[in-house]
DNA sequence: TTAAGTTCTTATCCTACATCAAGAGTTACG
DNA sequence: CGTAACTCTTGATGTAGGATAAGAACTTAA
């Protein structure tokens, strides 16, 4: 359950496995129904999840009504909003499973005693968080300058596993493109194979 | 020179004046003139800049050739490749100034000294870049989620100094549209009012 | 197993923005 | 100065993807 995590971990700075096990019983573990919402809009977001197993969505709802997806996060990930918890202020956003999920769950004190007991934990979340924000300008420049057939090719290249998982409405509101948009691509691409 | 930095610092950990000079005697301060090239292409990104006076744009070739500007940054901005640097790999990146500009640079080794030294700033650094993320997280909802013209008012509100610092098709280009769009965007407005 | 959701596809028409082109101001400098 | 080199505007035309609509295919559950 702590194999993978306890591996990034340790990449960023070396940690002894006691120090690894105060960390872990800061997580709680949960088991979490398909469609559960996590963070709705308004609320302050209370925490930052570990996916052990599963599949999450974080979304807003546009002035239309409609559902615009900002991130899938699968095994591996982490899935929070930023702003909203560490700022403690409320959220523009919903996150929602996909799939039954277990996660592991830390809090917002939580979060800032462990790294009053551990500080090396503090260089851990801070090499996390530059990842996380070269990932996500990575994504933003592939948005700004590439086609929605483009942008479909590239998601499929760097999550294989979600177009099993989840409908296709749905990551054409990730790829920002309408269903329709979606399987217009789709077909093109299998005439052109 | 330094106040404003420092400012940014204290709130976000409490650091003795002594602890501060040790930060700043890290910073290497330099003036540069206007169209003088940071960082380019291909080289691995040496530093995290701050901006005391200026301003600066950070930019991408695309494959037709066509500047693509991702950020501008004036007084009281970090600019830098987070990735490349942290990372210490290659740049996909330009970083010019459009001004002639003062900073304050530190370049890698440094940083991590520094970090060894004072441990609290890693903390900094930690916020920092927490904020960083939620900021251009939010820009890319409204990239994704807005029209061109709604673009162009938020940019004007976000970033009322720009207009009159550097010409329109480089705030085309940061909006993601041609110069002759916003043009017409503009006239569009002036006509509205 | 049938009916009621969902989800995906296909077709037609439409719109925001791109592309191409030409002219009008501005700024830089030999 | 005057001419080159940008920069901005405006117009004509093109196109990727949106909006709408309707039906097909697949799911779910009574």
């Amino acid at each position: 359950m702590f194999e993978e995590l306890d591996n990034h971990i340790t990449r960023c700075a070396p940690m002894s496995s006691s120090e690894l096990g105060v960390f872990h019983s800061r997580l709680k573990s949960k088991i979490l129904k398909k469609k559960t919402l996590l963070l709705q809009q308004g609320e302050i977001c209370k925490f930052e999840a570990y996916i052990v197993k599963g599949c999450v969505k974080k979304y807003y709802i546009d002035p239309d009504g409609e559902e615009v997806i900002l991130q899938f996060a699968v095994e591996d990930w982490w899935i929070s909003d930023i702003g909203s918890f560490s700022e403690q202020k409320p959220s523009n956003l919903f996150i929602e499973t996909l799939e039954d999920t277990e996660v592991l769950m830390i809090d917002f004190e939580s979060k800032q005693r462990l790294f009053a007991e551990i500080p090396k934990l503090e260089r851990v979340f801070r090499i996390m968080m530059q990842r996380a924000y070269s990932v996500l300008e990575g994504r933003f420049y592939a948005t700004v300058a590439h086609s929605a057939e483009a942008l479909y090719l590239e998601f499929l290249e760097k999550y294989p596993t979600i177009p099993q998982r989840v409908p296709q409405q749905q990551i054409a509101s990730y790829l920002g493109i309408t269903p329709e948009s979606l399987s217009r691509i789709k077909s093109k691409l299998l005439k052109k194979d």
